[in-house]
DNA sequence: TATGTTTGACCAGGG
DNA sequence: TCCCTGGTCAAACAT
């Protein structure tokens, strides 16, 4: 089942379509599938604009709701996922809705169909995309993915919320409409050389993911380092950028000089196996990054970020699903909720990466698609020399 | 024309 | 020291 699933899922990535979350959705239940799809292809009934508009007003007054959403989202999830889901097909959506799975749907839905439109979300000084959707009040939702990627565009609403920006509001209703793209805006580094792109800050932004949020996580060192000072919620303190990291492996594939833009703009891509996504950094002059949008969602975990521990729990390419489904969603919580402990070096990483109980490293490794965590080791070898960019 | 992606060559690190 | 793997760079190609 699972080769046949993920066939599909791969796919399904492939096409510029479904995100990786609806995909996920349909796995489980085809009924909410159908419906993710039937945005997509803009038939089912939440299709219209409105729909659209309706699901960008949800994503910031879920920042109100969402939290009471979502946290009561795991009861129904967690034991009868499948089970209530697919018995209560045609309205699904009420249910999905429910269990807080609106939020990530409106996201998710329009994924992967524009990469053209930006709708920014702020997100708050210091706090990465992947620790919000790594959050434990993601858990619930987990289920879809752990990884930002899945959509857990929730947490966007939460932390959208905040300082909610008329803009924000406004871009998000655009960002529901057509597309998936988030951007977040974080500061880099106020140098002078990059005031001219600090203007705009360093905005990371998902072109056609909701879960753009764990894009983030792919800011580099530079910016994880400067971020770390807001992880413990400090949003208030200054270096805003959020340690990006996501966690995520990236390919640096191509180089361009953008004409209207006196910085560089490197292309990524996700070096999970089949994994879609692609991330746009554009550095100034200082190697700051002022703006990273990315594209397409994350089909696969946090790849273990690096040094192993130990024994990769080599988990077949299956787990992925397993990732997805089950395991995703308990081992998941639980290494979120229990903070497990990690290798020195690990836990080392992890502050500079991150503070949240991210499935990063450690976690990763539990969670974490054991090819990736193959490849990761390798790759992580050098990574850690030479951090790629981003 | 500009942007994004692909491809091949080169380089670096690890075994 | 050699080979393998993987990353980056840059030109070419595609959209």
């Amino acid at each position: 089942m699972t080769s046949n699933r993920r066939g599909a899922v791969m796919e399904d990535w492939m096409l510029p379509t479904p995100s990786p979350r609806t995909l996920m959705l349909s796995l489980f239940n085809d009924d909410l599938s159908s419906d993710a799809f039937s945005d997509v292809f803009g038939d089912g009934g939440s299709d219209k604009p409105q729909d659209g508009i309706e699901r960008s007003n949800a994503f910031v007054d879920l920042s109100q709701g969402e939290s009471s959403q979502v946290e009561k989202a795991p009861l129904h999830f967690e034991p009868n996922l499948l089970g209530s889901i697919q018995e209560s097909s045609p309205n699904n959506n009420n249910l999905a809705e429910k269990n807080g799975f609106c939020g990530l749907k409106i996201d998710t839905s329009r994924v992967g169909y524009s990469a053209s439109i930006r709708s920014p979300i702020m997100i708050p000084a210091g706090v990465s995309p992947r620790e919000l959707l790594e959050s434990p009040v993601f858990l619930p939702n987990a289920i879809a993915q752990p990884s930002p990627t899945t959509g857990k565009l929730p947490f966007l609403m939460r932390t959208n919320a905040r300082p909610t920006t008329p803009s924000v509001h406004k871009k998000a209703q655009d960002l529901s409409r057509d597309d998936h793209t988030f951007s977040f805006k974080h500061i880099v580094r106020s140098k002078p050389p990059c005031s001219s792109i600090l203007d705009k800050g360093s905005s990371v932004i998902n072109q056609n993911d909701p879960s753009a949020s764990d894009r983030d996580h792919h800011i580099p060192e530079k910016e994880r380092e400067v971020g770390e000072g807001n992880r413990d919620g400090d949003y208030s303190s200054a270096p805003i950028i959020t340690h990006a990291e996501d966690g995520y492996n990236w390919r640096k594939y191509g180089k361009r000089q953008v004409k209207n833009s006196d910085h560089p703009t490197s292309y990524y891509k996700c070096t999970h196996q089949n994994c879609p996504v692609k991330k746009k950094v554009e550095r100034c002059q200082d190697g700051d990054i002022t703006e990273i949008v990315y594209k397409g969602s994350h089909n696969h975990p946090l790849p273990p970020s690096d040094s192993r521990p130990g024994g990769p729990e080599n988990v077949p390419d299956d787990h992925f699903q397993d990732v997805h489904g089950e395991v995703l969603g308990t081992k998941l919580s639980v290494s979120l909720n229990t903070e497990e402990p990690v290798d020195t070096s690990v836990t080392e990483a992890r502050e500079t990466i991150d503070i949240s109980p991210t499935p990063s490293s450690e976690d990763s490794n539990q969670i974490q698609n054991p090819k990736d965590g193959d490849e990761d080791a390798t790759k992580s070898k050098r990574r850690l020399d030479n951090p790629p960019s981003i």
